[in-house]
DNA sequence: CTGAAAGCGCTAACAC
DNA sequence: GTGTTAGCGCTTTCAG
């Protein structure tokens, strides 16, 4: 094991400078002569010299890594967010500490908390909820924290988001020109957006229409496939000629589960989904869709994370990013 | 800012007891009186002491964190492999910290040699790919590293794979019962997989069933939707009747453009694609695939991993998973 | 079972 | 410009 590490304090001894001289040049501080600084750099090269980025941790309070918290990889939506959020780390110099929140009670919390202990210097949570348990972690921290893609009623947290209320309230204004029984069918009504958001921009649609509401044309379900093959024929069965599918996969299994009976989209029902991922355009028609801006949230959260951690001046630490309708296949 | 955050000393000191101690009731060391341990709890709640990863990390020399490395977030094959990485470092109590190589080139060298800065206990690899200079990075470190789905001639380092030479020649093979003329579409032939273990399994499998090799049926492209639908016309004008296709994505777009010009699968082409992604599932008619274990790619990885950082005994480092043929709708 | 003390490798005043 | 000197918060011998 010829691995005994070569620490700052070799570099210096070898070249006949102190530690603190070896520390500038490492850190491109520019208080160093250029022969000196030369000097340095040829015993770094020489003896494959390497920071140790723990160590700096410790000293310098900064760790240059961010934790993002998300439900699940397995999940177009958010892999795309995160790809939003990764280059703009890359653009900063920052890692990404990632972990899942899913699971048990309180996996939220405890992953929040495990990454404050790694002393990250910057968190960003991804997902639909937000528990009351989380929201008082990050009340209690001074790590500065950014919610992307989740609703909150109070805005003392920084976070980037979508209208979703107004993005359904579009789509289903523009079905409600065309039917009189339109569904919406989303995941568990528990969570936020679906019981509240979508709720609220579906109802104003429909009263602004005058389009009827009944509560036979809620559907709530599961961001699954399979979960959406099955609703199909129960969603046909319902008399409705129309819907908001709130996941696109879900959307997509709908389609196929009404297809697959023989139905024909979209004449005998139009469909118009949530967030334009790329499942959207591999089914045939292809599905109308709402598209946020994924990278974008991503991207945006994770600049608007920068500065926080920076402390530079935010002027709006509460981002609503704008959506646009893309009319594809489902609908006429 | 009331962060003035509470250290193992201020522990300590309120208990009434070392550093040593309250150290050792943190680590659950069983050397500790039960009354003592029950005071130093209570301090440790009433002060709401949080451990210092960082610093502990510097004592300790394992920061319980390792570092995964993948081409893509944007990939169900990569997505599917970190769900099972995950799983099985959340079992393991470890952290991961998470980058994607791709980019400008030597990418995969300052993304490791990043990691290893930050004293990651162990780094995972996902990628078809790994170029040389990262290979002799990973012969430098005395780290503990697990290749994961990434083919590579010598066996020096710990990986685990897939047998994608065996898995072509089953898929083709099987084509090969009906069809005379049988396509290849892989991704760039620059890849080792591509322009290795899948061809030479296509090949073996042509001459094992006695179908004529040509280069005419042999379709390099890119894993895209857009790239498969552009392919399709010409696939299918250059008279093969069955393809294997090297990626599912790729494979969809293919079968969309298949019948966006009005031809039918299985009856015009039989399709066999490679990863049995949800993309399989999604479209219609279903498309037949090899499944790889991916999920436990990921996790058995991870095994492997934790078992070299924690130096325990390994009976084969080189592990490869198998396969099975899932015969859907794309083939007859 | 518990405490004292020596670092881990680096940064950041503060002198010179 | 450069060196000196404290720590950062924790683990870990080594005594006792």
């Amino acid at each position: 094991m010829e691995k005994q590490s070569v620490t700052i304090y070799d570099v210096a001894e070898q070249a006949g400078v102190s530690m603190a001289t070896v520390s500038r040049v490492v850190n491109g501080n520019p208080n160093v002569k250029a022969a000196t600084r030369k000097k340095v750099m040829k015993v770094i090269e020489d003896l494959d010299y390497r920071p140790n980025a723990v160590a700096r941790g410790l000293a310098s309070k900064r760790t240059t890594t961010v934790g993002v918290i998300l439900p699940d990889i397995n999940n177009a939506f958010f892999a795309s967010l995160s790809t939003g959020i990764n280059d703009i780390a890359l653009m900063y110099h920052y890692d990404i500490l990632l972990a899942t929140a899913e699971g048990e009670k309180d996996r939220d919390v405890s992953v929040f908390q495990s990454m404050l202990a790694k002393q990250v210097d910057g968190i960003i949570y991804l997902g639909n909820e937000i528990s009351l348990a989380l929201r008082q972690e990050i009340e209690r921290t001074n790590t500065p924290v950014v919610l992307a893609g989740t609703q909150l009623e109070d805005t003392s947290c920084a976070s980037v988001n979508i209208d979703h209320e107004a993005a359904v309230y579009d789509a289903v204004s523009y079905l409600a020109e065309r039917h009189e029984k339109i569904a919406l069918i989303t995941g568990p009504l528990t969570e936020y957006i679906n019981g509240h958001d979508l709720l609220l921009g579906y109802k104003k649609a429909l009263k602004d229409h005058e389009r009827a509401y009944s509560e036979a044309y809620i559907f709530e379900s599961h961001y699954t496939l399979k979960a959406g093959e099955q609703l199909a024929e129960r969603l046909h069965n319902s008399g409705v000629t129309a819907a908001f599918v709130a996941d696109d996969l879900l959307a997509v299994g709908i389609l196929n589960g009404l297809q697959d009976q023989g139905y024909h989209l979209p004449e005998d029902m139009e469909l118009i989904s949530a967030d334009n991922t790329i499942y959207t355009d591999m089914v045939r028609p292809k599905i109308s869709s709402i598209q946020h801006p994924l990278y974008d949230i991503g991207a945006v959260a994770m600049r608007l994370l920068t500065k926080m951690m920076h402390n530079e001046e935010i002027e709006d630490k509460n981002i609503i990013l704008p959506y646009s309708l893309r009319f594809k296949g489902t609908t006429k």
